[in-house]
DNA sequence: ATTCGGGATTTAAATATTTCAATGCCTCAG
DNA sequence: CTGAGGCATTGAAATATTTAAATCCCGAAT
């Protein structure tokens, strides 16, 4: 693994305390006296499309808050399948499993520029302990991915091919902040759906003829989610 | 709904210092003061099958331990599509996400004769505040929660219908401690899979034609684990 | 501007799944 | 014992998806 950057200007937590995203991140309900038990550097990193975070079996031992960009959770089965089983953007946390001890149950691997700070468990598990300010903010993030997961199963991965990229376009599309969303290549959508990659771009190609669906140039997409809904959900 | 049996013969966790499964439950890490701290009642409740502990948009106050029995998670769409995405059996937990004040994100309904006890959120998030000896053990729960929609994800929604099937006896068979398992009905097989009864009816046909698929009387079953995996995973 | 390479899209044929409509089978109430 | 009701199973036809094999298209590099 190839990282780009690491920038530990900063010690600790100094820089933690004007995150500019702190609001968003797990650490949103310490106090200052809290973020004065962090002595363990932080560290601030950035990945390329591509870059994985950590690898499924590998053990890890931190967790990774993301500050920007998507990352693919992708579970490889003995046999040689594989499924997108999530997808992780700002806010979320990377590596939970980690917090119990477990070897990493997925590959991360980004899908466009990523930057993450990485958190020790030894840290995480310190401050559980010293702090109670961070339970809620780990429940939080816990049920938020656990969700996110009967979603998938529900919205995604039942249904006829169609529909299940539809919805998968109006989850991408909620997801982003602006007009417009990252569009995943065919492979990665029909492996977060279950079908193929030939059945995926059937439905986009369709979608893009009834003007339901633009591509923009670097990935970039735009739908008319009221009609897509409408028309496929 | 239709409650059978509350029993609250012993107030506060007086019988919770004695529960038999106590190992296998949210409260195993408590020391005996923690229990001291317990002053709200713990029922004990017994659900036949088809009754439901909760439903889904409903608001709970509770979680559910589960002592015996199986329950589904049921999650409906707008559009009428339902999906079951997860089992629960002993010592896992129902309606977590009370613990972050939302509502139920499924129905939960029992399969067969089902054992709980309703530890009210109050409570636990009292406990959590005064001790941190609920932390591991509610940490550990979710994660076998968010591993286990992984699976049912990787395993039960990818790949074909009788590969389905088959993952998910071999799931049943290893979740039972005897040697047999609780069949569940094709629809409801068909609704964990994402598929139809019929062609869940087709594969367990199959497996029965082939001698790797038994049935005994009162929905239990025997499967050849070995044969099955061998042949369609 | 031109070429190259990697996705994306298409098509037709092979499979798989769903639908729909009958039976079949088992249990339970009477 | 017997019939009724509720699942389960089966078969055939209608659809949907996958497979395999060409193109097609677009952006990056020359």
């Amino acid at each position: 693994m190839q990282i780009d950057k690491i920038d530990r200007a900063w010690r600790g937590a100094e820089r933690c305390k004007h995150c500019a995203i702190r609001h968003l991140v797990l650490f949103s309900d310490l106090t200052h006296e809290d973020f004065d038990r962090i002595h363990q550097p932080i560290d601030d990193m950035e990945f390329e499309p591509g870059q994985r975070l950590y690898y499924q079996g590998e053990n890890i031992s931190s967790v990774y808050t993301i500050r920007a960009g998507l990352i693919k959770l992708v579970q490889h089965l003995p046999n040689g399948d594989r499924r997108i089983v999530r997808l992780l953007s700002q806010g979320d946390l990377a590596g939970l499993e980690s917090l119990n001890g477990q070897v990493a149950d997925h590959d991360a691997v980004c899908l466009d520029l990523v930057q993450v700070c990485r958190l020790p468990v030894s840290l995480i598990q310190r401050l559980q302990k010293e702090t109670p300010n961070l339970h809620q903010g780990l429940i939080n993030r816990w049920q938020k991915a656990l969700s996110g997961a009967d979603n998938w199963i529900t919205r995604l991965s039942t249904g006829k091919a169609r529909q299940r990229v539809a919805r998968l376009l109006l989850l991408l599309d909620q997801a982003s902040t602006d007009d417009f969303f990252f569009l995943p290549t065919r492979e990665d959508m029909g492996a977060m759906l279950g079908i193929t990659t030939e059945s995926t771009s059937k439905a986009t190609a369709e979608f893009r003829r009834l003007g339901l669906l633009k591509k923009l140039g670097q990935n970039r997409a735009w739908i008319d989610a009221e009609a897509l809904q409408q028309q496929f959900c």
